[in-house]
DNA sequence: ACTGTACATTCCAGTATTGACATGTCACTA
DNA sequence: TAGTGACATGTCAATACTGGAATGTACAGT
């Protein structure tokens, strides 16, 4: 369900067609909530049907413009304070590390090694996002700003993580 | 197409019913890749249909016990050495991070100050985790062991990163 | 005038996941 | 012996997600 609170939330800023906020997914929301472009444009017309959000105005080529009705508005924001966020979180990458033992030592210290990389190149991919990014916007560049903090430290913990499992192999 | 991996990494560290992998999901992989009874039970039938997976005993109240065929293991180590990781994790905790611009800087902190709540839960959960584990298991022990460690790390990060955040607010 | 690229949307088949409901067995104990 | 709780599986409808195909428009540069 977390889709609909995501486009929500972008329009919340401003008003947006799926293509800006396909864009939008690709830079900033990428790394907390990946959609594909067909789901983005599914959710968007499901949105709409329900009057959380509506075309507010149409452009070249087919486009229309989307923006936040006011019970769209109390739907984000009903989310955001009455609802308690999932605590799971599925990684491919931790379920991975349990059965490493089928592998080789060999083998094992290379997956954690990869991962070592992997956090690097993470950790360069958000600090070339940081700069690239027009800080000068409202409330998404503040707490943008923050959840990519978030990724730099995350990718940082695990770098080391690995390091250290990888160490302990031998 | 994980959920089908983790089944089989199970497997491979001895036989097992339906019933047990739920209670294994339930404790040792809930962290990193929670699933339901209804799945693990279709997914087990998918897998013995393909050959990957076959009944080796049967017991009382119709309990059949599963064990990985050379077919699965050669599937598991395909797994583990010839793909790559997705690099996308899904956080419905951060998205909403994003969107508290739309809350009163208050209320923004209040968020903020139950996410530290919830990592240090998620730390004693794990502890406990911990303690109440056989360690003197096979490969899944040593393994198992990391993810909880990384568990731990990740839980002590968040915790650092929502108190930062909350000063940040004022 | 041509061409490539970015803009822009819709639809679809297949798979994964959720959250029930339904059914029955076995062991223990009050 | 009646009841409870753990054991054990199967099925289903609804929703979410993936990956791709199909279609077409506007514009900038050659």
């Amino acid at each position: 369900m977390s889709l609909r609170h995501a486009l929500l939330g972008l329009l919340s800023e401003r008003p947006a067609s799926g293509y800006d906020l396909l864009k939008l997914f690709e830079t900033s929301l990428a790394n907390v909530w990946p959609a594909t472009q067909s789901q983005i444009y599914t959710e968007l017309t499901k949105l709409a049907g329900t009057g959380l959000i509506a075309v507010t105005a149409e452009g070249p080529r087919g486009r229309k413009e989307y923006a936040l009705t006011d019970e769209g508005m109390a739907e984000l924001r009903h989310w955001l304070t009455e609802t308690r966020p999932q605590r799971a979180v599925r990684s491919d990458m931790m379920l991975r590390v349990f059965f490493l033992g089928v592998l080789s030592p060999e083998q094992a210290r290379g997956y954690l090694a990869e991962l070592v990389d992997l956090s690097d190149q993470a950790c360069e991919d958000l600090r070339g996002l940081m700069d690239s990014i027009d800080w000068e916007d409202g409330n998404l560049s503040v707490y943008g700003r923050m959840v990519l903090e978030y990724g730099l430290r995350f990718n940082a913990m695990r770098r080391e993580w690995a390091q250290w499992a990888a160490d302990l192999i031998d």
